[in-house]
RNA sequence: GCCCCAGUGGCGGAAUGGUAGACGCGGCAGACUCAAAAUCUGUUGACCGCAAGGUCGUGUUGGUUCGAGUCCGACCUGGGGCACCA
C-alpha cells in the first residue's frame, strides 16, 4: 500500500511551483484581472492559527479564481512597525530592527510551509526605507495639498517613564510598567484631514454592496453625521458666551444646565484661580483617552457658578458646569442639558438637583401631570411648555428652533461629524520618521524632496526612557534646509495605520524610485477581495479608504475606493485548561486519561476544563501551527480551517476535527491509489452505467454547479461538505459495479480538481497519480453539463395543517391537479384529515402540498 | 455606557418563508486482527411504540402566515469594537 506521505509530498509540490514561477503575476494579457489580498501580518515571530485561517481563506480565493481564468495578483508582506518591537527591545536587550528583521524571516518559512500561492517576488517590509520613503513623500504631497495640519492633542502621560502610552499600556489608569496614575498632557501632533472626506466616506458605503452588512453600519456610525444646531449662550457678566453642539433644539425649553469639556478653554481659564476647579480638571485627565472610560465613569459635575442666559426664555438662567462626561473632541466641547429627554443628562440632574422640565410628551398625555421618572422621554410626541414650539412634533419642533436661533444670530444649523480627524503622530521608535524639521527662525520646514528617505537611525539605545530619537545627537540636530541655522528633526514617527493605509498599492508594481507605477495600479486596482479580520472593520478600512482618496486627489492613483469585496473572518477558539493549582496550561500539557477525563501530562492529575474562547496566550489555549504542519501537513491544517465553520464566524479549534481531516485526505489518497476497479484511461467514452451508476454521475455534476456556486459565496464550508458527499457516493458503489473503471476516473478528477483550491498539494499528487503530466494549477475549473443538472422525478412533501404526513414521488413540474390528487390519496393523509372536507390546498410545484381542514 | 454580531442534537455546523439536523466530529454495535492501531459496515435529536406511526423540538416570549430556525416586537445569554495594540 502506497501510504501517502505528506512531508514529502508538500515540500516537492511547493518546491515545483516556485521552480516553474506559477503565481508570479504579470499586467496585461485577455484574461481578466482578479487581485486577492489578505491583511499583512505584524511580525510577531511565529504564525498562529488566525494566519493560517486568514491565509488559508485568501489562497482558496487566489488558485479557485486562477482556475476559472483569471489573472490573479496574489502577494504578501510585513507590517512591520510597531509597539511590540519595542517593548521586546526594553525587555530582552534586542534591537528592534534585529527583532523585526528575524521574525519576518522565520514567520516568511512558515508561511511558505503552507503553500500559498503567493507572488513572493513582490513582498515588502514596511520597515524598510525603500518601502518608508514613499509614504514621506505621500505625506509632504498631502501637505501641499492641503489635507495636513498640526495641532495640539490630548495623550496619555507617564509621568514616571516620562512617555507616551498607547490605550492598551493604561490598565486601570495606571501606566503598565511604572504603575503610577496617567496624566492627559497636550502634545502638538499632525493630523491627516479625513474629515474633508467624511461625506464622501459615508455616500461610498451604499456602494461597496461586496462588504458585510455591519461592517458598513459600524463605519457609518463611527463617521457619525447628526444634523443639528450650534448655539452661543451669553455668559451672566463675561463678554464671552459658550458655543454649545446640540442634536435636540426642540428640547431648548428643557434645559436645565450647561455642561463643558475639562478640556474646554473655558474650564482651563477657570482652572487657573481655582484650586478646587484645577483639582477636578486634573481628576477628569486622569481618566484616560478612550471613550469607553469617559462613558462608564460616574458622571461628575463641578458648578462653575457661571450662569448662561437662556436665549428663549426672559430672566431664564442655568448653572454652567464642568462634566467629566463631555468629550472635547466632540462638536464644541460643550452642551445644554435637557434632563427630561436625554439618560446621561437626566443621571447627572439626578445627582446635583437639578430641574427635570418636560418637554415632549407622547400624543395624548396630559402636559399638566405628564413627568418623568426614573427614564427620560426619547421618542417622538408633542412639544409642551415650549412656548412658540408647543404642540408641533419633535422635527417641527428643531426645524422651528433652529430658524428662530439663526433669526436671532445666536446660532445656526450645522452637520456634525463624530469622526475625529485623524492623529498620526507617534511618540515612539520604531515608526517611520514624519519628514519634518523644525526650526527656531524658519518655523515648520518640510525636508525637501531630494533629502528624501529620512531614514530611521539604528544605532540608539533603549535604556533611557522616553523616545530614543530624542536622545540622538546627530540625527536630531540639523541645519535647517531653508536658512541654514541648527535646526532639529520632528522626532514624532508615523502611527503604523500609515503603513497599512497604502501596501495593497504598493504590491500593485513595487519598484524602486517611486511608490508605485500609475500603470501597474491603474491595472490591478481596487482589490477586488481583501480577506482579515473583524477587528479591523473600522480604523484600518476607514483609513485605507480615506488614503486612496488622498492618493487620487495628489494624482497617484486613479481609483477612490480601495477594496471592492471585503470578508471578515471570526477568531479561533480553543478550550481552555486549568491544573490543580488553577494555573492556566497549554493543550500540550493535557491528555485524556484512561477513564476518558481530561488529565495533566505527566502528573496525572485532574485538569479542570473552561468553555472554548478565543485563543490568547495568556490563557495559554493556544495551538502552535507549526506542530500541526509538521504532524499532519499544511494541506490538513488548512482544509481543518475550512470545513467545520463559515469563514465569517468564529471556528473551535479540536484535535478531533484535525484527525478528521487529516483521515479524509489519506482516504482520497487510497482511494485513486488502492481503487478497486483499475481506474479507466484518460478520454474513454463513458459506458453504459447502471442507474446507480448515472445518479453518481449526475450527483457529479450537481457537485461541480454546487461547490462553484459555494466558492462564489465563499461558503468554503458547504463546498467541504459537497466533496465529501461525491466520495462517499464513489466509495458506496459495490466493487464489480459495471463502468466503475470510467466513474473513478471521472468522478476522481472532478473531486480532485474541486479540492485542489483547498487542498493544493495532494491535489497535484493525485492529479499525477491520475496519469497527468502537467500540473493542476494549470488546469481548468470544471463546468457542470446543465443536462444532467434536474432529476426527472422529484419527491415532494405532504402537510396536513402544516405539519408533515407523508412523501410523494413526482415528475419534475408536474400539473398541480394531479399533486393535489396523489396528496390527497395517501393513506396517512386521509388519516390524518379525519375525514374532514379539504378547506384548501396549497400546492408549491416541486416542493411541498399542503392540505388545509 | 454606546455601537455591532451570534444563539439549531453530546459537539462544529446545514437548511431562496416550504420534509429541521446535509457534511463532519464524538458515541454505540459489528466486521477484519492473536491483539491493538488503521480501515470498513450499521446506528445515533428527545420521548412513546413490537411495528406502522405518533408527540415534542432551532435561547425565552408574543405576533404575521396555509406553513416560521428563517419575517416583525420585547426580553435573556455570549462575543467583538470604542480612535496610541495591530
Amino acid at each position: 500500500m502506497s501510504r501517502y506521505n505528506v512531508k514529502e509530498t508538500e515540500a516537492r509540490w511547493q518546491a515545483e511551483w516556485d521552480k516553474r514561477g506559477c503565481f508570479a503575476a504579470r499586467e496585461g494579457g485577455t484574461k481578466p484581472k482578479y487581485y486577492v489580498l489578505e491583511m499583512f501580518p505584524y511580525p510577531s515571530g511565529r504564525i498562529h492559527m488566525g494566519h493560517v485561517r486568514n491565509y488559508t481563506l485568501g489562497d482558496v480565493v487566489a488558485r479557485y479564481k486562477r482556475a476559472k481564468g483569471f489573472n490573479v495578483l496574489h502577494p504578501m508582506g510585513w507590517d512591520a512597525f510597531g509597539l511590540p518591537a519595542e517593548n521586546a527591545a526594553i525587555q530582552n536587550k534586542v534591537h528592534p530592527a534585529k527583532w523585526t528583521r528575524e521574525n519576518i524571516a522565520a514567520m516568511r518559512d512558515q508561511l511558505k510551509s503552507m503553500g500559498l500561492s503567493y507572488d513572493w517576488s513582490r513582498e515588502v517590509a514596511t520597515c524598510e526605507p525603500d518601502y518608508y520613503r514613499h509614504e514621506q513623500k505621500m505625506f509632504l504631497d498631502f501637505l501641499k495639498q492641503g489635507l495636513v495640519y498640526r495641532k495640539e492633542s490630548w495623550v496619555n502621560w507617564d509621568p514616571v517613564e516620562n512617555t507616551v502610552l498607547a490605550n492598551e499600556q493604561v490598565i486601570d489608569g495606571k501606566g503598565w510598567r511604572s504603575g503610577v496614575a496617567v496624566e492627559k498632557r497636550l502634545l502638538a501632533q499632525w493630523f491627516l484631514k479625513i474629515t474633508a472626506y467624511a461625506q464622501d466616506l459615508l455616500d461610498e458605503l451604499d456602494r461597496l454592496d461586496r462588504w458585510p452588512e455591519r461592517v458598513r453600519l459600524m463605519q457609518e456610525n463611527w463617521i457619525g453625521r447628526s444634523e443639528g444646531l450650534r448655539l452661543t449662550f451669553a455668559l451672566e457678566g463675561r463678554d464671552q458666551g459658550v458655543e454649545i453642539f446640540t442634536t435636540r433644539p426642540d428640547t431648548l425649553f428643557g434645559a436645565s444646565f450647561l455642561a463643558i469639556a475639562a478640556n474646554h478653554p473655558l474650564a482651563q481659564e477657570l482652572a487657573r484661580n481655582d484650586a478646587l476647579l484645577a483639582a477636578f480638571v486634573a481628576e477628569c485627565n486622569r481618566m484616560g483617552t478612550s471613550e469607553e472610560a469617559i462613558e462608564t465613569a460616574e458622571k461628575k459635575g463641578f458648578d462653575t457658578g457661571l450662569k448662561a442666559i437662556h436665549p428663549f426664555i426672559a430672566g431664564r438662567t442655568v448653572p454652567v458646569y464642568i462634566a467629566n462626561f463631555v468629550l472635547m473632541d466632540y462638536g464644541t466641547g460643550a452642551i445644554f442639558g435637557c434632563p427630561a429627554h436625554d439618560e446621561r443628562d437626566l443621571e447627572f440632574a439626578r445627582q446635583y438637583g437639578l430641574d427635570v422640565i418636560a418637554v415632549v410628551a407622547p400624543a395624548g398625555a396630559d402636559p399638566a401631570t405628564f413627568a418623568i421618572g426614573d427614564t427620560p422621554y426619547l421618542d417622538d410626541g408633542r412639544l409642551i411648555h415650549s412656548d412658540f414650539l408647543n404642540g408641533l412634533n419633535v422635527a417641527q419642533a428643531k426645524k422651528a428652533a433652529i430658524e428662530r436661533i439663526e433669526q436671532m444670530g445666536q446660532g445656526h444649523r450645522t452637520v456634525n461629524w463624530r469622526l475625529r480627524d485623524w492623529g498620526v503622530s507617534r511618540q515612539r521608535y520604531w515608526g517611520c520618521p514624519i519628514p519634518i524639521i523644525h526650526c527656531a527662525s524658519c518655523g515648520i520646514v518640510p525636508v525637501p524632496e531630494k533629502d528624501l528617505p529620512v531614514v530611521l537611525p539604528e544605532d540608539v539605545g533603549f535604556d533611557k526612557p522616553g523616545n530614543p530619537l530624542d536622545h540622538h545627537p546627530s540625527w536630531k540636530n540639523v541645519p535647517c534646509p531653508t536658512c541654514g541655522k541648527p535646526a532639529r528633526r520632528e522626532t514624532d514617527t508615523f502611527d503604523t495605520f500609515f503603513e497599512s493605509s497604502w501596501y495593497f498599492a504598493r504590491f500593485c508594481a513595487p519598484v524602486e524610485g517611486q511608490a508605485f507605477t500609475k500603470s501597474a495600479v491603474d491595472y490591478w486596482m481596487p482589490v477586488d477581495q481583501y480577506i482579515g479580520g473583524i477587528e479591523h472593520a473600522i480604523l484600518h478600512l476607514l483609513y485605507s479608504r480615506f488614503f486612496t482618496r488622498a492618493l487620487k486627489d495628489c494624482g497617484y492613483l486613479s481609483v477612490r475606493e480601495p477594496f471592492a469585496g471585503l470578508l471578515t473572518q471570526g477568531m479561533i477558539c480553543h478550550e481552555t485548561y486549568r491544573g490543580a493549582d488553577g494555573a492556566w496550561l497549554f493543550p500540550t500539557e493535557v491528555e485524556k486519561g484512561a477513564d476518558g477525563r481530561t488529565v495533566q501530562t505527566g502528573s496525572g492529575q485532574a485538569v479542570a476544563v473552561g468553555r472554548s474562547e478565543k485563543m490568547s496566550k495568556s490563557k495559554k489555549n493556544v495551538v502552535d501551527p507549526e506542530g500541526i504542519i509538521a504532524t499532519y501537513g499544511a494541506d490538513t491544517a488548512r482544509l481543518f480551517m475550512l470545513s467545520d465553520s463559515p469563514p465569517e464566524r468564529d471556528l473551535d479549534w479540536t484535535e478531533a476535527g484535525v484527525e478528521g481531516a487529516w483521515r479524509y485526505i489519506n482516504r482520497l489518497w487510497r482511494m485513486a491509489s488502492e481503487p478497486p476497479q483499475p481506474i479507466a484511461a484518460i478520454g474513454q467514452p463513458m459506458p453504459d452505467l447502471t442507474p446507480a451508476g448515472l445518479a453518481l454521475w449526475r450527483l457529479t455534476h450537481k457537485t461541480i454547479a454546487g461547490v462553484t456556486d459555494d466558492l462564489d459565496r465563499f461558503h468554503f464550508n458547504k463546498a467541504v461538505a459537497r466533496i465529501r458527499e461525491l466520495s462517499n457516493g464513489l466509495a458506496d458503489l459495490p466493487p464489480d459495479t459495471p463502468g466503475l473503471g470510467w466513474l473513478e476516473r471521472n468522478v476522481l478528477e472532478v473531486i480532485v480538481r474541486l479540492a485542489g483550491p483547498m487542498v493544493p498539494h495532494l491535489g497535484e499528487a493525485l492529479w499525477r497519480e491520475l496519469g497527468h503530466d502537467d500540473l493542476l494549477v494549470d488546469a481548468a475549473w470544471p463546468l457542470p453539463d446543465p443536462a444532467l443538472l434536474v432529476d426527472d422525478t422529484i419527491v415532494v412533501a405532504v402537510q396536513v395543517n402544516g405539519k408533515l404526513r407523508g412523501e410523494l414521488s413526482l415528475p419534475l413540474d408536474v400539473d398541480k391537479t394531479i399533486a393535489e390528487r396523489e396528496a390527497l390519496a395517501l393513506a396517512n393523509v386521509q388519516a390524518a384529515m379525519a375525514g374532514k372536507a379539504p378547506k384548501r390546498v396549497i400546492v408549491v410545484p416541486n416542493r411541498i402540498v399542503n392540505v388545509v381542514v
